[in-house]
DNA sequence: TTGAGATGTGACTGTTTGGTCACCTAAGTT
DNA sequence: AACTTAGGTGACCAAACAGTCACATCTCAA
């Protein structure tokens, strides 16, 4: 399995840091290497570097080099690409009326959240 | 890291073969565990058990035992949910307009995105 | 109540992944 | 040139994960 596409945003997407650090390039847009290290105390440098690696090869993070730093720019263009093809397919038809849909659907507990 | 609530999902997500399998039961809604594991030759029926059980986790799939069958249907409401507090949050806004990133970018460093 | 079909569980294995570190290169500064 | 600062690489480790198997349970039908 691994349709090659989507599957790299979708495993990228799928680590909460690696969300976070979308999240600071949300807030602030192309932030160097170190400067995000700065504010993931969690992490070493080379943590935050190996995310960014991965969030680049899923083209969620566009570089542009700048003498010697390297600045980091959100690109939310998969995430959009995703939207389409995968949300769009079965969730937006539903969406608000199936909210209370699963509660009655079971009849019964079925896990779902509160 | 982990905010616990959508991180399930994300994580669920993340693996081709849970998409797949989510799609099998877009196709055909309320099957059980052997008939989707005769959909998937390559993996085994406890392959498919697992993963089942992790889509179930997230919520993402809703059970309803029936004698000594269990049916799995799609619940899209998880994914709903995703769309609303992340996509909407930086993919919609710009979405178009930003498939030439790189040209602005190189203008200079964009600090807080113009 | 015997048997067969459907699902469940716990242990086990190989691979991937998150994270760190010692070291290295490139580009500025003085 | 000497020094500093930003970034990069490869090896390495521990935890998480995909996948399987032997075995157990539950339920229906004769």
């Amino acid at each position: 399995m691994g349709e090659g596409d989507g599957d790299l945003v979708f495993k990228a997407l799928a680590d909460a840091t690696r969300r976070a650090l979308l999240d600071a390039l949300f807030v602030a847009d192309g932030q160097t290497v170190t400067a995000l290290a700065e504010r993931f105390p969690t992490m070493t440098r080379f943590g935050v570097m190996k995310h960014l690696g991965i969030l680049e090869s899923a083209s969620l993070v566009v570089t542009l080099r700048r003498g010697r730093t390297k600045l980091h720019f959100l690109n939310p263009v998969p995430i959009a690409q995703i939207a389409d093809r995968w949300i769009s397919k079965y969730a937006a038809p539903f969406a608000g009326a199936l909210v209370d849909l699963d509660q009655q659907a079971s009849g019964h507990r079925a896990e779902s959240r509160s």
